[in-house]
This record gives structure tokens, C-alpha cells and sequence, in this order.
DNA sequence: ATATTATTTTAATATAGATTAGACAGCGCG
DNA sequence: CGCGCTGTCTAATCTATATTAAAATAATAT
């Protein structure tokens, strides 16, 4: 029986059913996070994916109905994992932090997860203009979601009178994210620590959004 | 005959050759541009950019030895364009201005080459990734080059006291450029104009590289 | 141990897309 | 006019890759 794309796991919750099944698939789907990351959307091919599953090709349609299916189960769940790790992190500060401070742990939470974890948020980030409608059209509705907890977290600070005015503040979202995601494509644990991007990120963010310290 | 890939027209100099023949190679580059930064590089099929420099695709070989050639001219001329382009309007400055002003202008120049004027830089800048070695080597030293002229632009700041001591420049300067070659991918005519994010974009690097100010 | 179901494999099929071959049109020139 | 060159086209080739079909193997239940 072949199972229509069955529900996968969040982040938080890895998966209730741990079969040997659902670790096949689970194989499949991060080779393909692997691959596409690498290689792009047209570059992906269903071999290259099996190869590094270990299994033949013809095995993925056991668990994905077509290539495109797998390919946006990825790339939703590249963006749907960074906002749960995202929203976890801010839960977890505490309400004495500043909103300021919250930045700087998103920051932080997005650097780390792009850079150290995870190729389904890199094959997510790269392939998001090339792909087809089809498959974009979800990838984009997590994004929303997405963005939507970055924007917050600008409003916050805007109200607290920690945001420069001459500021769009969703051109400012956008460029911080710009550079946040772009970390990806030159970032190589051989070029310093993630600490050090981490840090440097930090500071330039910190301070390219704040108004001018008065002293 | 088939010309081996003739010498591209620099920006300044777009070609001395003016013949009918090499409008037709420029039309075809221009295509593969287009295609290229939309459909990613395993994505540009050569019948879609036939069809859009209105030729059939077999006419493309008598141009271009291969595909591979094409892809290639395109993505290191994206670069090689940006580079003449800045250092085009670095030039023009004058010696008056600070670091940071010249930073502020390349930003600038940054951006609108790639906002307004060309799918060639889009089309280097989105591929960088998924091009295979052959064809990224080019495109890695013209990188390199357009690199530099970033460094430097940072160490002039650096050694006149115009940039925070605790920041990586070298990370420093890749989010700088991750943030304004991510626009690429949000921007649209319709949300706002090139002028509002060149503006949001020269604040948030110019405070984000500054030392705080002293009131 | 055997029947049944789950998983994976090997052997077709089908199609798309790069490339090549060969023909053809326009054109300047003897 | 007929020749050679440039530029383009149509038809043919060849390969890669998604997908399907038909076994074969493994696992599980009876």
C-alpha cells in the first residue's frame, strides 16, 4: 500500500510513529533536502536522491507520489522547521528581555539553524525563486508565516522607541534577512567560528536598527 | 564559421562590433539571462531561450559551442558588469568624500544595477551555487575581484576610525552584500520604490558599520 | 510453515532536451 | 549569372531521467 505523503513530523515532535517505514522515508527526504540544496530544483535528480538514501530510485514513489511531491515536502518544511525553532527560542527568553534582545536571539536561532542543522532550510532559502507554482505556492504561505514573526518582532522594538525612524521597516525586515540568509551561500565552518558570524551579525543588526545613542 | 565565444562588450564599452551578427549573440545572451535568473541553471533549457531571442534553438550553436559556454559568459559578465559598474561610479566621486559616503555609494550602485537594470547580475548572483565546476571557477575570480574592491572599501573606513572595532570586517562585509544581493529576491516595482531601499539600505549599513556615535 | 502484506528491486517505457547533420535563403562579388 | 559566405532552419540522433510494470525479497501474522 502506498501511503499518500503522510504527515512529517515537526521539529518539536520528531515523528510519533518511528517505524522502519518512516525512517525510509525520512532517509528519502533528507537526501532530497541534501541534493536540492546543492544542486537547485531542475538539478535534483531522483538517481542522485536514491543514491544518497541508499536505496534505487524506483523506491521513492513507494513514499512520495511523484518527485515534485517530495521536492515540496522540503521546501515547506525547510521554512516551517526554522519558524518553530525560531518561536521556541523567543519562548523561551523570558519577559525581561528587551525587544532589542529578542532580535538578537532570533538572529542568533536563524544563523544557527541555517549554518549548523539543517539542508532542508538551505534547499528551502536557494530554490525558493526557481521552482514551480505548484510547489511554490505552499513554500510561499509558510514564508508569510514566517516573515509575519519578524515583523513582530520589529513592531515590538519600533514601540518601544528602539527602531530608527528613517526606517521602512519592512525594507529593513527584509535586508536583515537578506543578510542573514545569504550567510549560507559563503559561511564554511574553515572561515571562522558561527560564533563569530553570530556575533559580528549581531552587532551590525543591533546597530544598523537602533537610533543613535545619545550620550 | 563558428566564432569561439568573441570578446562581450564591457558596460562602458558596449561593443565596438556592431553588426547585425552581434546583436543576435547579444539578443541571445540577454535571453539566457533572463532564463537563467529565473529558472536556475539546470532550469534554462535552450528552447526557452530560443524562443525569447526569437531564433530556433540549433541557432544558438552557431554562436556559443555549447550551453555550457553560454551559461558561462553570462554568469561571470553579471559580475564582471557589477564590478565596472561600481568602480565606474567610485570613481566619479571625487576625493572629498568620506569612506563611509563611498560606502554609501556603493550600496547604491549595487542595488540599482541589480534592481533595475540587470538579469545578469541576477542571474550570477542566484546561480553562484548550483553551476558545476567548470563554469563556476570564471565566475569564482570575477567574485574575487568585485570582493576586493568591497574590501577595500571597508579597510578605508577601518583605518579612518569610521568602523566598529567589534565587528569581523571580512563577515561584516559578506552580510552587508548577502542583504543587498537578497533584495533581488523580494524586491518588486510594486512594493515600494529602488529609492526607499537604496535609503533603508545606506542607514542600516552606515550605522551598523559605525562606531556609536559620541554626543 | 504458509499465506498475506510491506518493501524494494530490476526491467521496461516514454519523453524531454542537447547536440549534430544537412538543407536552404540572402547577399556581395567575380 | 553563378559562387562562396553568413546565418538560420528542419529533421535526425542520442542520452538522461522520470515514471510504470512486473517481479522478487522481507516481514508478519495465522
Amino acid at each position: 500500500m502506498v501511503r499518500k505523503s503522510a504527515t512529517r513530523g515537526t521539529l518539536v515532535d520528531p515523528g510519533l510513529t518511528d517505524t522502519k517505514s518512516a525512517r525510509t522515508r525520512e532517509r528519502i527526504l533528507d537526501a532530497a533536502a541534501y541534493i536540492l540544496s546543492r544542486k537547485g530544483y531542475s538539478g535534483t535528480r531522483l538517481s542522485d536522491v536514491a543514491e544518497r538514501a541508499e536505496l534505487q530510485a524506483p523506491a521513492i514513489y513507494y513514499y512520495f507520489p511523484s518527485r515534485d511531491d517530495l521536492v515540496e515536502e522540503v521546501m515547506w518544511s525547510g521554512i516551517a522547521t526554522m519558524r518553530e525553532h525560531l518561536i521556541a527560542v523567543l519562548d523561551a527568553l523570558g519577559p525581561e528581555i528587551t525587544p532589542m534582545g529578542r532580535i538578537d536571539a532570533a538572529v542568533e536561532a536563524h544563523l544557527r539553524l541555517e549554518l549548523e542543522i539543517s539542508d532542508y532550510t538551505t534547499a528551502s532559502i536557494r530554490n525558493a525563486g526557481q521552482v514551480p507554482e505548484k510547489i511554490r505556492s505552499r513554500q510561499i504561505a509558510e514564508e508569510a508565516k514566517y516573515g509575519t514573526v519578524w515583523r513582530k518582532l520589529i513592531q515590538d522594538a519600533s514601540e518601544a522607541g528602539d527602531l530608527r525612524p528613517d526606517l521602512d521597516p519592512r525594507i529593513a525586515r527584509m535586508l536583515v534577512l537578506g543578510a542573514l540568509n545569504w550567510a549560507a551561500e559563503w559561511w564554511t565552518p574553515r572561515r571562522g567560528s558561527i560564533q563569530s558570524v553570530v556575533k559580528t551579525a549581531q552587532t551590525m543588526v543591533r546597530n544598523g536598527l537602533s537610533p543613535d545613542s545619545r550620550g
